[in-house]
DNA sequence: ACCTGAACACCGTTCAAGT
DNA sequence: ACCTGAACACCGTTCAAGT
């Protein structure tokens, strides 16, 4: 397969229709266009297909937004993994990050929101409940430190799923509210920490 | 105007269309088949006119919502002002309140966390900012603990915008994790409270 | 003013038919 | 297996026409 030169969209076809290409070009609708923007009609015609080619790939509209959220998130645990330090100081990175990339995908706060059990690696998960297990929380902090901050990081970034609003996060504003609201998830998590390390050491006993 | 006694399912039809039947059928039906599942055709036909007639009354489906969502917190407005107690106390339950009102209509949650402010009735606004301000908290720490209060109710309860979700927050676990997390929201900004209250006697020393 | 019902421009999804 | 393109059953919204 030689390359081709086509147009500055990049193209890139290969042979025929790849999910990983299919993913690729939905996404970057999504960031332009938002999830409402982005029909089945409209992404097949950016590939350069027929609508029935897109839905022999994939089989409906929401296991395209999975796996685009997958797809986002998987970028995301890779990030995660590279930062270190103290457990909130890693997951207020974190979370910052998390609520950059969903709110620059407008629209997509709101299925994740609606699907995170099917979205989120499981991979990333194992971290996350690495470091607050690693940091001494019990189990049932961690699960409830984990959704608390899926929630809000996710429901922060959740604006209007079409045009204007996927620049609200870099707001002053927006930006400044959610790193408080953050801050405030965080300390009232760490007031958990001494509890549950308590509760080990006469566990343990 | 006298009693009616209609029927079971209260038609209650009088004159004519009226903007509070119109949103009074929308609510019944989105908490029985969700916001996706509300059309403007189908909610018509349950009020018994042409498609035409709900468009007379309300512009759009979007503006639709905003009243249902504004009935809503106006309700919800009506149980804050009954309860007293402590600002975190009181806080506490309503959030919950608010939780289990927006659960109970699927797809709604999603709605709201993208309007919230066109949504939220200033009254609202005011009486929560009041119960924070009265505690004692600085104009920063309010905004920040009513927006991430908001985010993190509705967004908890968000659930798929159709059927089955309706009793997602009925489950044991999804409560439990809504008001662990809650828990800890409340706790953070209480820590900022003994940072606000010095702040302010040192400003008006 | 209030309402009807057809029409427009879309959707997501399916499926016979081609190669 | 992979793809085409028409068809189905819906949407939200608009608008001439009626009363």
């Amino acid at each position: 397969v030689t390359g081709r030169l086509d147009d500055v969209a990049d193209d890139s076809a290969g042979v025929g229709l790849s999910d990983t290409e299919i993913v690729r070009v939905a996404r970057e609708m999504i960031s332009e266009v938002g999830v409402d923007g982005l029909s089945m009609r409209r992404l097949s015609a950016k590939l350069g297909v027929a609508l029935g080619a897109t839905y022999h790939h994939v089989p409906t509209k929401h296991r395209l937004l999975v796996l685009v959220g997958q797809d986002l998130y998987g970028e995301l645990t890779a990030d995660l993994l590279q930062v270190g330090g103290r457990w909130d100081a890693r997951l207020r990175a974190f979370m910052i990050e998390v609520a950059e990339v969903v709110s620059r995908h407008p629209g997509m706060a709101n299925f994740l929101m609606a699907n995170l059990d099917e979205v989120v690696p499981t991979e990333l998960n194992g971290v996350v409940v690495g470091i607050l297990t690693d940091a001494g929380f019990a189990d049932e902090s961690v699960a409830a430190i984990l959704s608390a901050l899926f929630f809000f990081a996710t429901g922060m970034s959740a604006g209007s799923s079409s045009a204007g609003s996927a620049r609200a996060f870099a707001d002053v504003d927006v930006r400044g509210l959610f790193e408080a609201g953050l801050d405030m998830l965080l300390t009232g998590a760490g007031a958990r920490l001494a509890d549950d390390r308590k509760a080990r050491r006469a566990g343990s006993r």
